[in-house]
DNA sequence: CTGTAATCTTTATGA
DNA sequence: TCATAAAGATTACAG
């Protein structure tokens, strides 16, 4: 299988153990060394990999740096590769992580985030499969039988979810519940500004009134009102506002 | 996070280990045994499992079974699944096959064939993993989707900051821009509800106008507008509006 | 990612 | 009707 092309890639400027090993295979494969900003290595404009070691892709689940670096990679790649090396047996049992979170994460990557993982022993290996890579990718790129999903931004609806997310008191549960409610951020907020906190007689909060209450959307509390009204729309006269509604009290 | 809903699935006759694994789960997860002919674990109709051992994997390159298998599986089944199992060093050095083979079959087999791979170290971790393949598939649908761990300990205005940042064509700077100038999120919204998109005699937008550019903020194109617009309040009617703006420009 | 702890909502109950 | 307690969800945090 002599290759009359030479093969290219470029890498990151940070991947310099990864270069000096490439820099032995140098009559099959070159690189260039840049900045990249989203994958390690890039083979095509279309096919990107990110390579994390053993101990690093632990570490990357804990601070969700995981799931940024890959749902960036996808966003932006076709084919996006995760390369994970020497994730042996040591490496799974000198971490304090729980077993299941560790293989959960795999499973999410590769099963439901559709990224290729390929598991290799140590950089030697992920060199070789670098250059395999390329060389379906640059050179015998006649195999297009596969079906790959474009890559996909983030929709305008998870935008909006995500919007809501940056309340406070609030999780993706209740984020969701706002946008399918009322369909646009604005609608929610609306919504939360034109809500009531309800007073007992003897001036305790207790519940809301108006909109969300009358959807029957659960979940969403005087506490909560009170917490992102202030974050919405700056401090509010409560006092003022408590007189209102014992007028307007049901 | 208790699991009314039991986890149910359908495994190969030939299979008896993993049975015996999974009859430890038996609170989590309960299957029944057939003759499968395609895949070795079926989690739904959509969802199917090949599961490989180490040495049988190597084994199976060799005498072109495993792409015979796989194929069919991806042809079957929407989401097809390999899960490798003990894929260690040993395995790879005690074979007499190139090192180059091997990682160009895993490679093909992921990033091309475009199979979900996934390493375990041993018959447990394959169980924990079909657990929360289940897990997913069959309770979790309603998938919490991507959310940003948003930092909790924030002060109210940081979390104004970062609450802009989730529009579309914004960063850290533009973000705090417009909180520094209309001082809390929902005003900076209505700024950007009021704002009008400018066209030019010939029907191409060309800047804006309202409250944003009166207050000589720079960096707020009619793109943006038209971005945030969309994502804010939903579609426009941009026809109506641009007859509108035609009258008001200024 | 997962599991568990902390927190908040809602429902139930008694005064 | 209100206040309190228990039950049920959701979110926060650690690993």
């Amino acid at each position: 299988m002599s290759q009359k092309n030479l093969l290219h890639v470029i890498i990151d400027k940070r991947e310099r153990k990864l270069m000096e090993v490439l820099d032995r295979k140098k009559d099959k494969i070159t690189y260039e060394s840049k900045q990249l900003e989203i994958a390690d290595i890039l083979i095509s404009n279309e096919v990107a990999i990110e390579r994390k070691e053993g101990f690093d892709f632990i570490a990357s689940i804990k601070d969700n740096r995981l799931f940024e670096q890959l749902l960036r990679l996808k966003e932006t790649y076709i084919t996006a590769i995760l390369i994970i090396e020497g994730l042996n047996d040591m490496v799974f049992e000198n971490t304090g992580m729980n077993i299941n979170s560790i293989l959960g994460a795999l499973s999410f990557v590769s099963y439901k985030l559709g990224i290729s993982v390929i598991p290799t022993r140590h950089l030697e290996d992920t060199a070789i499969v670098i250059e395999r890579i390329a060389y379906r990718e640059q050179v015998k790129d006649d195999m297009p039988l596969l079906y790959r999903s474009a890559p996909k931004k983030m929709s305008l609806q998870e935008r909006r979810y995500f919007m809501m997310e940056s309340l406070v008191d609030i999780g993706p549960k209740k984020a969701r519940l706002l946008i399918d409610t009322f369909k646009t951020p604005y609608d929610a907020i609306s919504a939360i500004k034109s809500t009531k906190i309800k007073y007992t007689r003897n001036g305790n909060p207790k519940g809301i009134s108006g909109i969300i209450k009358q959807k029957g959307l659960k979940g969403f509390s005087w506490k909560f009102i009170k917490n992102n009204q202030e974050l919405l729309f700056g401090k509010i006269n409560n006092d003022k506002q408590k007189i209102i509604n014992e007028v307007i009290k049901t």
